[in-house]
DNA sequence: CTGAAAGCGCTAACAG
DNA sequence: CTGTTAGCGCTTTCAG
């Protein structure tokens, strides 16, 4: 069985309190003591239990962290961002994923909330009228959404709606003028909705006519073959001369999918990501897309739970810089 | 504050332990009772206190997960296969990385052993001669190693050695001769020392001549560019024609910096990447490359430990099967 | 089937 | 500076 402060104290000759006091407060302890408690420490080997001490102090240090998924690297990084953050702060991190499925953040939420973590950070399908979301807020449980964009929570992401809008602008500028939009669900990621309306600001901006979103699961391996061949094969005159995607995910699977089926990017069809995935990079042609700061979303949302605790007010949204990022798969227009 | 057990106990009419009872064992309570118990846990909306129940009983349901890096899809793979196969045995998931950093990979094993998580999965630079390991082992915490191979210790993983020689002879079977390897640096993962020493294997099963180690350093955001340039400038004659890469990673980093030098792949040098990483797909060309099943290393640490828990022995190593993706990265050479 | 009571490991008044 | 004491929320004998 492991060492428990009680053995600490029979071995150092002290009391249970004056253990404690060692481990929180030395400097509330006279040196001597100190160093008697701490030989106890390490001849038993003591690792003080922290359940104990969440138990009496209703604090746990947890930070309970709810993603769509980690397969997604906007997301690792992102949790990467928060544990690193913790760690420097002393807070652990408790992760669930719930793959954008309802039923899943309804129940990830509430084991976190009977571990009793001191908050949350999380990344919901749609922020704005999600009833659970509603809950935690009449909770005093402090919590931060990531990536989402709410007027009703506290937030910490990009502009979403601002940055697509921008990014079909420089399609729009390059020459563009028959741009078509390929998103997530709609009705499963606000996010989504966003960018598509940045889309839409962008193509009015320009008096141009904005095409319907394509909507495609995000959990789909790959795209439809039909609406591959379908992008494929229209024929010149008529079809985008620019994809604008609502993720780099979504840009990749289409670029994959379409120069299989011979168009050429960006002689034919111009594609622009979001998100600045490292691996768009790695592309031939390298992606262009709009950058956003994943593991500083994540460092930011802990920082922002951090400063909750500390008794700060609880902020509204923090909209962090994106960035618009070149690549080769965007050009100028070749039929206008 | 939040209702706890005895406010239900109160509302409802029975003892704490009743309540207990209704929440843990149904079975042994009668029906009435329970449901007035249910009915006092919703007006309320108790949540159990999982802290409380993990001070009584000394499990908390909770699986330490210490990885290197979550910016690395392998790693993040792995841990979404933790946390689902988790989610589905009713366990949480802590995660602590490490970036291949000892101290910090003791760091992250003392807080999870603080918070007495009930097994640990873990991947580490060196699984051999690991003193901390050895002190996990020690103690009658559960434990695995995910993608690390040991002798020493549990682990679930693939056959690197075997693997990386299977991949290598594959090249050699093109017509390949003069084969180099990049690696990260050996003496910070076993995994690169293995996949090496199959390079070897391989290359001293055809009677070639295996060249010594390029190793860079993980964390490095690029490849050295003396060492491109050195790669990119040797004549056709000298220099290598395929590229053997310890991980996917530097496979990409790699091709990324030699196509950019003007080196074509595979034409004038193929290149084979390890992990199986889903990006590589979308790479032009195509990134062959020994793929290992991340999510399902994952899922199966977690089952094993699990097992442990139901009283089973400590397996020792579980081998999963790789796979060799083939790739447009390589092809037979030039000049053999 | 249910209740009383003890205690998991720790911290925090409160005395001294 | 240190000890005594109570109790965080829960489970689990042991009686009844």
């Amino acid at each position: 069985m492991k060492a428990s402060i009680k053995d600490v104290a029979r071995h150092a000759g002290v009391s249970t309190a004056t253990v404690s006091r060692a481990l929180n407060s030395p400097h509330l302890v006279r040196p001597a003591t100190q160093q008697a408690v701490e030989r106890a420490i390490d001849t038993l080997q003591f690792r003080p239990n922290l359940v104990g001490r969440q138990l009496r102090t209703t604090r746990t240090g947890i930070i309970g962290v709810v993603l769509p998924t980690l397969s997604n690297p906007v997301f690792a990084d992102c949790l990467q961002g928060i544990e690193e953050a913790a760690a420097r702060r002393g807070y652990r991190v408790l992760v669930a994923t719930t793959h954008y499925e309802l039923e899943r953040e309804r129940q990830s939420l509430d084991t976190l909330l009977r571990q009793r973590v001191d908050g949350l950070i999380l990344t919901v399908a749609n922020a704005d009228g999600n009833a659970m979301l509603a809950r935690v807020r009449q909770s005093d449980m402090p919590y931060v959404l990531a990536y989402n964009h709410s007027q009703e929570h506290p937030c910490v992401t990009v502009a979403n709606r601002l940055a697509a809008a921008e990014a079909v602008a420089s399609l729009i500028a390059l020459g563009h003028q028959r741009i078509a939009a390929l998103t997530g669900l709609l009705g499963r990621s606000d996010r989504a909705v966003q960018r598509y309306a940045g889309y839409c600001d962008a193509m009015a901006a320009a008096g141009l006519e904005a095409a319907p979103a394509i909507e495609v699961d995000f959990n789909a391996p790959a795209l439809p073959a039909p609406l591959l061949d379908r992008l494929a094969a229209a024929d010149a005159l008529d079809r985008p001369t620019a994809l604008f995607c609502g993720n780099d995910h979504l840009a990749m699977l289409a670029m994959h999918g379409l120069v299989g089926r011979g168009v050429r990017v960006p002689g034919d069809l111009s594609i622009m990501g979001f998100d600045g995935l490292a691996f768009g990079q790695f592309l031939t042609p390298t992606l262009a897309t709009v950058s956003q700061p994943s593991t500083t979303i994540g460092a930011c949302a802990l920082e922002a739970l951090h400063e909750r605790f500390g008794g700060m007010p609880a902020g509204r949204a923090l909209i962090l810089p994106h960035g618009l990022r070149q690549g080769g798969s965007v050009a100028a227009p070749v039929h206008p």
